[in-house]
DNA sequence: AAATTCTATCGTAAAGATACGATAGAATTT
DNA sequence: AAATTCTATCGTATCTTTACGATAGAATTT
């Protein structure tokens, strides 16, 4: 087995999932926030500050390019990183929807 | 190797990108988003929702336990899982401070 | 053209995650 | 005490993730 049931669940427990997965390595929680502090990144920059090898941070990135949370736009001979505004409101959203479901009167045994 | 280098983050970076596991399995999405709507839950009923084994269920309880998003309460001869409010304030700060970083005046190829 | 620079991909090794059947443990019920 | 009920854990198979060295590809620079 070790292989996810996606059809046995929503959509949108699925999209929760796959965007919730972009924040679920301190890696790519680093990568995102040097995005946003610096507006633009490369990959060469993000080698320098992240003690990680170039292989590894490509990889991070490309998944965060699956999520589609970031594109890149190939600007020889480097590639300008930019959070996909997109995306990230809809994560907004997404978390934001399920964080608020709940609130004290929800819970019980507390 | 395929051991995440965690002593290379802040601690902010691995508590957000474990906070993020929480949220980062449909399974543990839906588990969750039942734990609201019913503001109890026991394993039982779990296993009747989701179309997953009860070894597989309880595995996926024990994840968010370990990460303290829930936390269970023995009532022999079940037990009541409820959402731990602390930790999910945390996890609403944490989200909230990331994901409220962005704006579109941080953008830059868009 | 050759050298340089930067990123992506390949190949690979090790660790972790996912799923389930089987079994154990703990408590109530009969 | 025996049977029943419910959850946790064990063992195991498979897939996924993480990490890195090596190499390829694409573009500019020398």
């Amino acid at each position: 087995m070790g292989v996810t049931k996606t059809e046995i669940f929503t959509e949108q427990q699925n999209r929760i999932a796959d965007l919730a997965k972009a924040f679920s390595h301190p890696a790519r929680v680093a990568i995102l926030q040097l995005l946003i502090a610096r507006k633009s990144c490369i990959c060469g920059d993000l080698v320098d500050e992240l003690e990680l090898a170039q292989a590894t941070v490509s990889q991070h990135l490309k998944e965060l390019k699956r999520i589609g949370i970031i594109h890149g736009e190939i600007n020889p001979p480097r590639v300008c990183y930019c959070i996909n505004p997109i995306v990230w409101s809809e994560a907004q959203e997404a978390f934001g929807a399920l964080l608020d479901r709940f609130t004290l009167s929800t819970s019980c045994c507390n």
